[in-house]
RNA sequence: GGUGCCGUGCCCGAGUGGUUAGGGAGCGGUCUGCAAAACCGCCUACAUCGGUUCAAUUCCGAUCGGCACCUCCA
């Protein structure tokens, strides 16, 4: 099976060849640690996730790069109620160190609760100045940079391939420039590798170097960590689409300078979640939180169906309606998946099997198209020609890209009380006391318990 | 302001030049002691206006609307 990716570099979705034939360098563009990740962040892991789980599926043995962005955004002096976890966190008196390991961890938490599997390898920025350094030498021997008041710019116009991967003119970059124009730029688009001079003067994270006591740029990070743990080519680099035009730009311009040829064969950039205000952001009103879901009741891997149910590359729109929906399809299908393993019903129709893992496993493998893998799994899930064992096995093999945690579906046990009251309702029902029974079956819905009797007695499970 | 993407039924969301994915919600039926689940059926679509075509939701153009990027940002 072809399996076809997406690739922003040449805007098709080209055929994977790996570099080495059988093993894949991976890179993702890891979280800022110095707030909780929003849902909107996540979205990106979770495909991510999916793309890593496909390319293992078809064989590959992933190497699975991810940084922790735990510089650059710290200043002591952040804008002004701007940032509220940065002014709680003052409040509480921690470092910037402490902050960026609490986020760090409460990130992976997220990313645990979701099912996204854990990088090979997680770097954090801070432990990696040095080969940032390294970085910015060999960029400044090779004459890419210039060096103003110890601030160590990149020269745009020393790499020509600069707009590759963003496709834009330079011209328009400039006239789009809304930003104030640091005066110490040759050109207001070149961009910085090592601040000596902040804008922030009161930045606690500094670092010796040699031009200067300062910290590196926002953007030498990946390109200096990425290039140690898998190398000077890479297979892929993926992140979100706003690190397009600017972040995994300045990257390629950093990397290529240094090594003087094509550094990433596979771009790769999951599209956002919107809202009603458009992007999620840290502005008050649209940024939810994991947590916030799962205060609202729904489990996390709701989440993550919902966002299963759409392609990487379209925006989603998210709305406590949409999730709602995607809660009780979840839901549903777990409580299939359930009584398939309850009464697990033999089956015998192996070329049916057979088309179904093919046509699932061919959605993901044109660009990852999620989607019309959950129509197959869907129509599989429905087909009354497939034994339960059947639909089981392919559930469970699906689940390898889901990853949804079809193992770990199971009819809940009851507490004793109320299996009691199950007990005795099945009794009743023995005996006919139809109102007693309906009673006893209503006070198991108060507590969540929905019945469900069948001709091999009665089921149970909750209803959220 | 510049650039790009998108506009699908109550909601989320695929897709295709002609036979209308999938899921959720709703409605009706079968089943059930009654339910629930399941199954069957139904219900709402392709922003607007032109054009190309035997035929357009699908191609082209315009308009309106939304979003994103150009600036830290998933």
């Amino acid at each position: 099976m072809q399996f076809s990716l997406f690739n922003t570099l040449t805007r098709s979705t080209d055929v994977f060849v790996p570099i080495e034939p059988g093993k894949v360098s991976f890179y993702a563009c890891g979280p800022t640690v110095y707030h909780y990740a929003h849902i909107g962040n996540l979205r990106t892991y979770i495909f991510e996730d999916v793309l890593r789980r496909a390319l293992e599926h078809f064989g590959f043995t992933v190497q699975h790069v991810m940084n922790i962005t735990d510089v650059g955004h710290l200043e002591s002096d952040a804008d002004a109620g701007d940032d509220k976890m940065a002014l709680a966190s003052k409040r509480e008196h921690k470092s910037p160190w402490e902050i960026a390991r609490f986020y760090e961890e409460e990130f992976f938490k997220d990313c645990e609760k979701l099912q996204i599997l854990k990088p090979s390898l997680v770097c954090r920025a801070t432990e990696h100045v040095a080969e940032m350094q390294e970085m910015v030498k060999t960029l400044e021997e090779k004459g890419f940079t210039y060096t103003v008041d110890g601030n160590v710019y990149y020269r745009i116009a020393k790499f020509p391939e600069y707009a590759k991967l963003s496709r834009r003119n330079l011209e328009e970059l400039l006239e789009g420039a809304r930003v104030e124009i640091d005066p110490r730029k040759e050109d207001p688009r070149d961009f910085v590798l090592w601040f000596s001079q902040s804008k922030f003067p009161n930045q606690i994270m500094k670092w010796e170097s040699p031009w200067g006591v300062g910290f590196p740029g926002w953007h030498i990070e990946c390109s200096a960590m990425a290039s140690k743990y898998l190398g000077e080519r890479i297979d892929i680099h993926a992140g979100g689409v706003d690190h397009i035009s600017v972040h995994h730009t300045n990257e390629i311009a950093q990397a290529e300078g240094c090594f003087e040829h094509q550094w990433v064969n596979y771009w790769m950039h999951g599209e956002f979640l919107v809202v009603d205000k458009g992007k999620m952001a840290k502005s008050a009103g649209n940024f939810l939180t994991l947590q916030v879901l799962i205060d609202e009741g729904y489990d996390p891997l709701h989440y993550r169906y919902l966002c299963l149910g759409a392609h990487y590359r379209s925006q989603l729109f998210f709305s406590l309606e949409a999730l709602a929906g995607a809660k009780n399809a979840f839901e549903a299908l777990k409580n299939r998946v359930i009584s398939w393993k309850l009464s697990p019903q033999k089956g015998n129709n192996p070329e049916k099997v057979s088309l179904y893992g093919n046509r699932f496993w061919q959605a993901l493998a044109n660009d990852l198209d999620m989607p019309i893998a959950l129509a197959v799994l869907w129509e599989m899930a429905k087909d009354q020609t497939l034994g339960d064992e059947e639909k089981l096995r392919l559930m469970r093999d699906f689940d390898k890209v889901l990853g949804l945690g079809v193992d770990n579906f199971a009819r809940p046990t009851l507490p004793q009380n109320l299996y009691d009251l199950v007990l005795k309702r099945e009794q009743a029902r023995a005996d006919k006391d139809w109102q007693l029974a309906d009673t006893l079956r209503q006070e198991l819905v108060a507590q969540g318990i929905q019945l469900k009797d069948t001709p091999s007695g009665t089921d149970w499970y909750y209803v959220y």
